[in-house]
DNA sequence: TCGTTATATTCGGATATAGCGATTTATAAT
DNA sequence: ATTATAAATCGCTATATCCGAATATAACGA
């Protein structure tokens, strides 16, 4: 029950939604998160945290990055059942869309030369 | 996005969890329902409208009482997705499976003499 | 070793949610 | 009409959640 409950409470955020929307599209570090959701560093990085507990996505250092990415939904069938679903659903949402057409535009490099 | 950040929040509490989860075995008062998980009638009341705003069940009235039942899922996908997976889900939590022991002893004449 | 930098953690304020008791509403029975 | 009763709503408290600014941590480079 817990193990659910965490999943359902981790996709009940619009932001850790979005999240796991666009890392459907490939890996990404937290500043490409946070400036793809136009959120806080602290924001994406507590967001990411609770979805990485859920199981939804997992994370890997490279250097000073941590680049998370979707996860296989291995932890439990509540995971991959959402993490299979979530595929699909939401691609017609235009919040959505707009990131997907944003996202080719962002990488880390650049957000660096930003701030 | 607004409706499946609905059918997820609803899901993100044990007491509405165990409420879909009850309703599995048959349509049931809110008086069986707060009697079966041992909470106030305001608070049950409130859960289930909750969930029936999500599409996860629907009511109907039978002189005084309101019964509730699982809804069939055509509100949404999430819906429809979450009532079905949710059939087999938790079967075997010790929680789950205490309540579906009582269930059988619980009916609304019953409860009606109780108070 | 000392900066520099990406991420994690902590803190405080604002808002949302869960819970119960009390009241109101709606329906039935007398 | 009056009374009884199941459920919904209201009022309130306690707890949880979200957010960003500030600070701490960790890893690299000079």
């Amino acid at each position: 029950m817990k193990q659910f409950i965490k999943v359902m409470k981790a996709l009940s955020d619009p932001n850790r939604v979005k999240m796991m929307k666009i890392l459907q599209s490939r890996p990404l570090c937290v500043c490409e998160i946070k400036e793809t959701l136009g959120i806080a560093q602290s924001t994406a990085s507590k967001h990411l945290k609770l979805l990485e507990d859920a199981g939804l996505v997992r994370s890997f250092k490279d250097g000073l990055w941590v680049n998370y990415s979707l996860a296989d939904g291995s932890d439990s069938p509540y995971c991959a059942s959402m993490i299979g679903n979530l595929k699909h659903w939401l691609e017609e949402e235009a919040q959505i869309k707009e990131l997907n057409q944003i996202l080719p535009g962002i990488n880390r490099i650049d957000i660096v030369g930003k701030e």
